[in-house]
DNA sequence: AGACTAGTACGATCATTGTCGTATGTCAAC
DNA sequence: GTTGACATACGACAATGATCGTACTAGTCT
């Protein structure tokens, strides 16, 4: 598709199959087809694979006789662009709202808090 | 559309709306058109906010010649249901990996750090 | 009344997503 | 060398989102 530009950010179908890569590494679709507990086809699934890794999602590549396929970008990365995203379209690029978004939207234990707070400090402390 | 379930998470083009009508106030269509810097027609401005309104996003009413529209679920609700749903589908579930993503994804200021810690001892304070 | 203006309603198009069905290719073993 | 078993490729389809063009309506001005 394009150069090496980054690819486009993942649409819902497109973030399972990715997390399911990410969490299990390299593999085929019909690895991921099992793993996704959808009651979706075989056939699904390998379509949105080609598409996905068409738009530069997903690498492939030959093991034996089937196809292997691989998150094209860490999912920190992923990650990463997903909250940019979001931040700049519906909290105006204001990270403390996005915050106060987050927590509100469900309980969150205190030792989430607590993780919270050390990644402050490591911002506080990396960005001085 | 439903009784009065909540509404459907709004598109992209949806919220660059809401945003209009949050930040403005109810308004007409010709305003919010006007306001959206885009170019895009009218009538696509209009029909959208149509379809928002038949699922439930905007309510209507009439004034004068026109009608002036107004978000249905206040800001704070609809950020609050965006993040939760991001949180789930990319971070699984987890608010310090969301921060994590969020602080990463630009430079933040010392002050919304600092903002992000306000939060913090309040729902500390508040869910202890 | 007739023409202008400002507004809404509606149908149509195009791309994308999610979903399959069916066709085709290939190895292995009978 | 025909038959499975297993894999990929490809075309089709419905739903949705984004975008307009065009038609209709209701006041206003002269």
């Amino acid at each position: 598709m394009k150069k090496n530009a980054p690819p486009p950010l993942p649409t819902e179908a497109e973030l399972e199959i990715l997390n399911v890569l990410w969490s299990a590494g390299p593999s085929t679709v019909r690895e991921v087809h099992a793993a996704l507990g959808r009651d979706t086809g075989y056939t699904t699934v390998l379509k949105q694979m080609q598409v996905m890794a068409a738009k530069g999602l997903l690498t492939r590549s030959e093991r034996f006789r089937s196809h292997v396929y691989e998150a094209r970008l860490p999912k920190q990365e992923t990650q990463q662009r997903l909250a940019g995203n979001l931040l700049n379209r519906a909290f105006e690029g204001s990270a403390s709202h996005l915050v106060l978004g987050a927590l509100s939207s469900k309980p969150v234990s205190a030792k989430e808090l607590a993780e919270i707070r050390r990644i402050l400090d490591d911002f506080e402390r990396g960005s001085k």
